[in-house]
DNA sequence: AAATTCTGTCATTGTCAATCACTATATGAA
DNA sequence: TTCATATAGTGATTGACAATGACAGAATTT
């Protein structure tokens, strides 16, 4: 890969994942560390970047926002990017896999590695993202949403009916025993139903705080598929036969 | 192969892939590493691409990150803007529209104000970019191709053959009186056939630059719709009948 | 204290610009 | 026509330079 390649997609990782580690760095783009340390030394001097100990985080977001909280130890095992890794791991070869959209599911794209698998998506931003990875993207059609990339309607409908996959993953606004996983848009939500209903198995990835709240419109009952959450969910939902709790050893 | 040619095609394949090693590039074309070299050497004096260490990168990719450093006026009175705004001034109210993939394409979204028309395309940033401008947006399903974030394939094709577009946008990397309007990538050269086929009016944009120039994939005659372009065309293509040139006073 | 990450160094490999020799073509004089 | 000369494009070679990966010892984090 050339230099000024490989420096650019360093930045795009970084402002895509807001932070990322070193070791993270030189596997996704497959050079030493000593390599990527050096490019990192370089974008940080060119103010391109932050670089931290174990790693870099983006510069777009401290000016833009007000949170310049992210620290090392959020590198890798952030709660959410815990979550989200272990959705990814759970990828196999010749998988066809459904990726809702959503900032969750997102989270799960840097990843997700397995090029032997096919990728299926409503979200039009994840499909970019996927799609420069390398991977085998197909995208729904259908209206897009402006606020969320989703593509909703009619055609996404029959779009998404008419394939099968080997398995999917999802994000839900709110989980709750009755009502299962809901979600505010109703739109939204008859892609999220038909697509879970087409996905042999199913993960939905929920950080702690979406238990117990209840959405507008309920795409699945609670009992259909896996939900991957951390150890500070509660506990009656930990107890469920259902319920994955992510941890950093069980991803390789 | 001459010489010309071969620099040609070193631009489409860098434009393409947007990053490509000098060695790939002297594989590609049957030529050796001194006769690659120097023609990087002159194309970057050119400023037709980048060189770096061990390749070449797409200019064109850098000028999107660099984009907001253009000047005002530039916006408005360069060429292409012209051409594009030109084009955008076509779309009337209730008009379904097709938006080609492309880069000239693009140059329009900013200028497309009407929002009693409907958008349709097989780009995906082309329609992010309209559906956050408010506008309603269809997009096409398919494969994504990264580098284009056009989509592709059969799924592509059903989905717009059942369509029928009153007014439809296209960029053609050559145009030419014997072979019509080319594009390099069959695979997008299909899907803009069956657009093309499928709009009861069709403007192809076209900077000068493309005309006499002819690539892989022949997806429409030169007289089959409009071409809008401006004053420094070359005058046999001025003299055709469906030749339109943007000028300022076009528009409103 | 242990583990991880950082800095600086070194040998290796890859790439660069400059140069030379070869070919094909053109030009004009004998 | 035939020959010498000029010109442009190409491929190979070379020493200089840049990029890389590995490693050791220092610094930092846990």
């Amino acid at each position: 890969m050339l230099n000024e390649e490989r420096k650019r997609k360093i930045l795009e990782i970084t402002n895509e994942r807001k932070s990322v580690s070193l070791i993270e760095l030189a596997k996704l783009l497959d050079a030493s560390e000593s390599t990527i340390r050096r490019d990192l030394n370089e974008l940080h001097k060119n103010k391109l970047l932050k670089k931290v100990h174990g790693g870099a985080i983006s510069l777009n977001d401290i000016l833009t926002q007000d949170e310049p909280v992210l620290q090392r130890q959020d590198l890798n095992t952030g709660s959410k990017r815990l979550i989200a890794r272990y959705g990814a791991s759970l990828v196999k070869d010749n998988d066809v896999v459904y990726i809702d959209a959503g900032t969750t599911t997102g989270e799960m794209l840097p990843y997700l590695r397995n090029t032997h698998a096919v990728y299926i998506t409503n979200c039009a931003s994840h499909a970019h993202i996927l799609a420069n990875y390398g991977h085998e993207v197909h995208l729904a059609c259908g209206i897009l949403k402006a606020k969320t990339d989703a593509l909703v309607g009619s055609d996404t409908y029959r779009y998404i009916e008419q394939l099968n996959f080997t398995i999917g993953f999802f994000g839900s606004n709110g989980i709750s025993m009755e009502e299962g996983f809901t979600t505010p848009d109703p739109q939204e939500g008859e892609i999220k139903r038909i697509a879970y209903d087409h996905c042999r198995e199913r993960y939905v990835l929920a950080d702690p705080s979406k238990f117990d709240a209840i959405s507008t419109y309920s795409f699945a009952a609670i009992d259909k598929g896996f939900i991957i959450t951390d150890s500070a969910a509660p506990k009656k939902y930990k107890d469920l036969h259902n319920t994955i709790i992510a941890d950093l050893v069980d991803i390789v």
